[in-house]
DNA sequence: GACTTTAAAATTTTT
DNA sequence: TTTTAAAGTC
């Protein structure tokens, strides 16, 4: 062996120790860093644990672990030296050790890490700075848009905007779409404005022009399009006109400023030598662009993804980049990381067997070494109330034997299924939270405190002024509002100085006084904005607008609610005050415009989760419950007329069942009320995938089931309904078919979860009672007669 | 201009 | 069934 030779193979194993805690696989990721790099990992393989490593590698060896090169100045005794480390961990000059070990270390400003969302983006940070230390708070670790807003921050006046703009959420896009539409008088109902929206999303991500549309569409004679384009064209100048850019533009503008203007890309092409984007198989093609554009001077990127995950298709990602990436870049290198460290071998198998099933992936099998564990179980309900019931008595019974309720999850495909759940959970006393839905930044009231923060911060923001002009009630209509629309667009003017000159324009004489307290009471917190500490003006933009006091008028549950959450909204910006002291408006504006979510996934309460499968991607429970196994619900009825719609259908189950640990329940009804319709489905063919070694099923043939002919089918009185509408089921232990309840006031009694209590109080609530049971290691809970007597008895 | 009623629609979601 | 938006009424 040269020289060379033994110097590389012994700083290779100096390295390789360094990260002797991950598996060959992971090591390799982590030692990789130079050129194009596809990291295939799998649910649960450490795929975070990797990307972190592999920046700290970076930072601490740089390309040395992939690298030919040899330091000139290395002697021979250098290289025994560094040989003998390689055998011997303890050395006693550890300083010449790094000398000889690194090659070029990366800067932390030298890299780039991509995710999707803000929480990803946090975990990394966090998790990075405790590795590493302070120095890793200049790794640029964070989303597209965020990253892109930084960018743009700088550069965007090159574009013909400023560098203040304004970002709108998607509500705020539709509100423009629908004023463009009542105005040149197009029906929303033959142009459903999000469809709209959406059709102008998925332009923009083809780097189409609105004009370039309208062209195509008018080529083809598309009257639709047309119409389509002419809402795009109007679309991107209003945005331009009020400054301000909708999520596609930070990402669409990036690209175009890199690929236009040479200096720019110059700069950061040379700055980030090294790229690594997370959840490659969820980019779009933009987001495809702006990596491979960053990347392109040092060719160092590395993505990260699972074709078997991706899900979100609808929303413009192509698994097309992931199963490309080996074309895009021909010297790449690809690892696999196929050991799962979080499931049992049951539910791999199960997972892997029904993956297989789909054509478009790259081909990957993830194996463990856990124990088989326990099989999967497939429960089939009678309908969709004991379908319910049936997880909140396996949860019981769980958690007696002593689980924690945030061992738990359930998944379902809708939304609209959490209800049937909640319900049992409530009558059950089972504690749970769910995820998604309603968002923070979502509610109302939330926009509407943070509309009046933009329109003083920026009071041409047209858009947000007409959200609060007349809340609370300042008498100020719609009529009025259209006439200042009306002259705003033919002075050219921002509708704010129309209404600030509102005594020049005839129209307006008679609202200009109202109008006129408007613009006082805007201008006044205006000045104070910039006068005193920004949590002090928070409470008086309260107070002087008077929406407190409208919420306070009427003390009802909603409204308690509603100033909790501005209260909440204050609580940010405390913490947005504390990382950066003396923080502006406009800086605190700038930092909620990309943080949608705030109050979601506190992992450490103590509860169930109830979510769709989508928000469970990335996450792990000890046992799950995936409910609403159907044909027509999961896959959905949309999709299983077409084999793509359904490879990602069964990509999401894949990602479903790859969230349990230990164990996993699959669920179905004979019969569902779902939209207020009753259908009888059949169960998921996802279920019928599974071999039938992973899986036990209900003993009795359920799945050709017809209305009338199960002799042994019985009625179950507790529902309290019409003996008309038989429920037919197969029994269950924790069913008993009839049971009288005559629990009373004072009765000591023993639940199977909760212990031992004492009836508080019985309220009488139809066929079914309230009671209120002070249990003696749980608490007092409020529980369901009819569903949660049959979890106890009277000792 | 505020309030009530009625009708229609309802995967999945992050920024 | 439930939610949301638009139309109708006071």
């Amino acid at each position: 062996m040269t020289f060379q030779e033994r110097f590389i193979r012994a700083r290779r194993a100096v390295i390789e120790r360094e990260f002797s805690h991950l598996n060959d696989m992971q090591r390799e990721a982590v030692l990789t860093t130079e050129g194009p790099l596809l990291l295939l990992a799998g649910a649960g393989s450490g795929k975070t644990t990797v990307l972190i490593n592999r920046i700290a590698n970076l930072l601490k060896f740089g390309r040395a672990s992939d690298s030919d090169d040899v330091p000139a100045f290395a002697t021979d005794d250098d290289l025994r030296f560094l040989e003998a480390c390689a055998k011997n961990p303890n050395t006693d000059d550890p300083d010449r050790l790094y000398r000889l070990t690194a090659l070029e270390p990366a800067e932390p400003w030298r890299i780039i890490a991509i995710t999707f969302t803000n929480k990803a983006a946090d975990e990394m940070k966090v998790r990075l700075e405790s590795m590493l230390g302070a120095s890793a708070l200049d790794i640029w670790a964070s989303t597209f848009h965020s990253a892109c807003a930084k960018i743009l921050r700088r550069d965007i006046e090159h574009l013909g905007f400023s560098r203040n703009f304004t970002i709108y959420d998607t509500s705020d896009s539709l509100a423009v779409i629908k004023s463009i539409m009542k105005e040149l008088d197009i029906d929303d109902k033959s142009f459903p404005p999000r469809s709209v929206l959406s059709q102008i999303s998925s332009s923009k991500d083809a780097m189409i022009t609105a004009e370039q549309y309208k062209q195509e569409a008018e080529k083809k004679h598309d009257f639709r399009k047309v119409k389509i384009g002419e809402l795009y064209f109007e679309y991107s100048k209003r945005l331009r006109e009020a400054n301000a850019l909708d999520f596609d533009d930070l990402i669409l503008y990036t690209v175009k400023l890199l690929l236009t203007n040479e200096e720019i890309r110059n700069y950061y092409q040379t700055k980030f030598k090294y790229v690594l984007i997370d959840e490659y198989q969820d980019t779009n093609n933009l987001q495809y662009l702006l990596a491979s554009t960053l990347a392109g001077k040092w060719q160092n990127i590395c993505v990260v993804g699972d074709d078997d995950q991706s899900i979100y298709k609808f929303r413009g990602a192509t698994i097309k980049n992931i199963l490309d990436f080996e074309n895009q870049y021909k010297n790449a290198r690809t690892i696999r990381l196929e050991q799962n460290y979080r499931s049992t071998g049951n539910i791999l198998d199960a997972a892997n067997a029904v993956i297989s099933n789909n054509t478009e992936r790259k081909g990957k099998e993830l194996w463990t070494k856990n124990e088989r564990g326990e099989t999967l179980t497939l429960y089939t309900a009678a309908n969709e109330t004991d379908e319910a019931q049936y997880v909140a008595g396996r949860i019981l019974e769980c958690y007696s034997s002593g689980e924690s309720w945030r061992d738990f999850a359930v998944l379902y495909r809708m939304n609209a299924q959490s209800n049937q759940l909640e319900y049992a959970f409530k009558r059950n006393g089972i504690p749970y939270r769910v995820v998604g839905g309603m968002r923070f930044f979502d509610r109302a009231e939330i926009k509407d405190i943070l509309a009046y923060l933009c329109v003083i911060n920026n009071p041409n923001d047209d858009l947000r002024l007409m959200r609060i002009i007349n809340v609370p009630a300042r008498a100020i209509g719609s009529k009025t509002m259209e006439d200042v629309a009306r002259i705003a667009r033919f002075e050219y003017l921002s509708m704010f100085e129309v209404i600030k000159n509102a005594r020049n324009f005839p129209d307006l004489q008679k609202s200009a006084a109202k109008l006129a307290v408007f613009v006082e009471l805007i201008e006044d917190l205006k000045n104070a904005a910039s006068a005193m500490p920004l949590d002090e003006f928070y409470d008086l933009l309260l107070s002087k607008s008077g929406y407190l006091a409208m919420l306070e008028a009427k003390d009802t549950d909603e409204n308690t609610a509603k100033i909790e959450n501005i209260k909440e909204l204050k609580t940010n910006i405390i913490y947005f005050l504390k990382e950066r002291e003396g923080g502006t408006l406009s800086e605190f504006l700038d930092e909620i415009a990309l943080y949608t979510d705030i109050d979601q996934n506190n992992n450490d309460t103590e509860c169930v989760t109830l979510m769709t499968m989508h928000s469970a991607k990335g996450l792990e429970f000890p046992t799950v419950f995936i409910v609403g196994a159907e044909e027509g619900i999961f896959p959905g009825a949309a999709a299983s007329m077409y084999p793509e719609e359904l490879e990602e259908e069964r990509r999401l189950c894949y990602v479903a069942l790859t969230r349990a640990k230990k164990k996993l329940y699959l669920t179905n009804a004979h019969h569902r009320m779902l939209f207020g319709r009753t259908s009888a489905n059949k169960l998921s063919r996802f279920v019928d995938e599974i071999p039938g070694e992973y899986i036990e099923r209900p003993k009795l043939k359920t799945t050709s089931y017809t209305f009338g002919s199960i002799e042994k089918s019985y009625h179950k009185p507790e529902y309290g309904k019409p003996a008309s509408i038989p429920h037919y089921s197969v029994p269950a232990a924790n069913q008993p078919s009839a049971q009288s309840f005559d629990f009373k006031k004072g009765d000591t009694i023993q639940h199977k979860a909760f212990g031992k209590g004492f009836i508080v109080s019985i309220q009488p609530m139809g066929n079914d009672a309230l009671m209120e049971i002070a249990f003696d290691n749980v608490g007092t809970k409020r529980l369901m007669r009819n569903t949660a007597g049959r979890q106890m008895q009277k000792v």
